[in-house]
DNA sequence: CAATTATGAATGAACG
DNA sequence: CGTTCATTCATAATTG
């Protein structure tokens, strides 16, 4: 019976979670395969476990990090609570012609890492609220149920990508939006067309 | 005390099954936040919630349409033609002049980009760790192949994307990490101070 | 109430 | 890297 997704045992998994919390982020070639080499003495494993699971621990922790800040960003908003504000788009929208389509949107069209944010990351221990992103959020408004693997070193955030460098190869242009291949029909602003008044079934 | 797990009201439901009837898929950030308020007013839910919801539902649609087309497959099939969803096409290049150990190695992509694939992933321990004979040779060990768009150079992995090519450092700059990483902390020799306690298994 | 199902939550794997 | 897909786990809901 062939298992055809690794999963950590309880032994690999303390172990990788110790590295990363000694700051390992991107291991090399050799840590990875030093790494898997030793957790192979727990169970089966793969270097390419060890990559991913770095990836993945990496990238989870900075999407709830970015979600915090965006929260502290938009915590100025005290208006009646219909509206949402949408103020941390990632896309510039200059062109606000059509506000459609923005759906399956490559929310990264620039690779501007995040600038130098300031320390509001250690403010986190006090009531913070409703956050969304593209993809992982987390938590909402008045409830805060962070699940259990967030990881935060310090209330500190990485400001760069610790010993990545970005090198572009090629030019993909501007606008080169990757079609659907099936469109889009939802809009944003048409999520509903009702309000609270009347809920119809 | 404990509310373990979200269960929608028959209202979000109904509101979330008549978005995803429409075609919403995979929502942004803004509109997860725009449907966690609405919803909010039928009962307590966070944005997670919304999220996890699409996720699982478009997972699980196209499970189910996925099963279906499998079982018309099977019916005609009887061939030697293997099924896979994913392109697990393993690359039948044999050009691979080195060790044994990387099958699952980058496709021919990064040949070109890289064509020499230097052998020092096998036996890249340049130090010696601080544990008993643990670093040899892993020749046709299982646990040794890398995800297969990377590549490996001086220690480090590459990660081809789409024009731009990621390269993982392997020296962090003096003072680039401020938070949680030392200048060294993080050495292959001390990835494993300690050693492995067999205990169970 | 035990067993089964439906589905929220989590995460490994991979894409772009 | 951020995002998305596929699989697995945990548990509320359902059934008998």
């Amino acid at each position: 019976m062939p298992r055809p997704r690794w999963s950590p045992t309880p032994q690999q998994l303390m172990i990788l979670q110790d590295l990363y919390r000694k700051g390992l982020r991107n291991p090399t070639s050799s840590q990875v395969q030093k790494i898997t080499t030793h957790l192979s003495l727990y169970g089966k494993i793969q270097c390419k476990n060890v990559f991913y699971w770095f990836q993945n621990h990496k990238a989870r922790d900075r999407q709830k990090l970015r979600k915090e800040l965006m929260i502290l960003h938009k915590i100025h908003k005290t208006t009646s609570d219909d509206d949402v504000p949408h103020q941390f788009h990632t896309t510039p929208n200059t062109n606000n012609t059509n506000i459609n389509l923005d759906y399956n949107f490559p929310p990264s069209t620039f690779h501007t890492l995040y600038p130098h944010s300031p320390s509001i990351l250690v403010h986190q221990g006090e009531g913070k609220d409703t956050s969304s992103s593209s993809t992982q959020m987390m938590n909402n408004m008045g409830n805060v149920d962070f699940p259990k693997h967030c990881v935060i070193e310090n209330g500190m955030i990485r400001t760069n990508v610790q010993g990545w460098i970005l090198m572009m190869t090629d030019h993909m242009g501007p606008n080169s939006i990757p079609s659907c291949s099936n469109n889009k029909p939802l809009e944003t602003l048409e999520l509903f067309p009702i309000k609270a008044t009347g809920s119809k079934e």
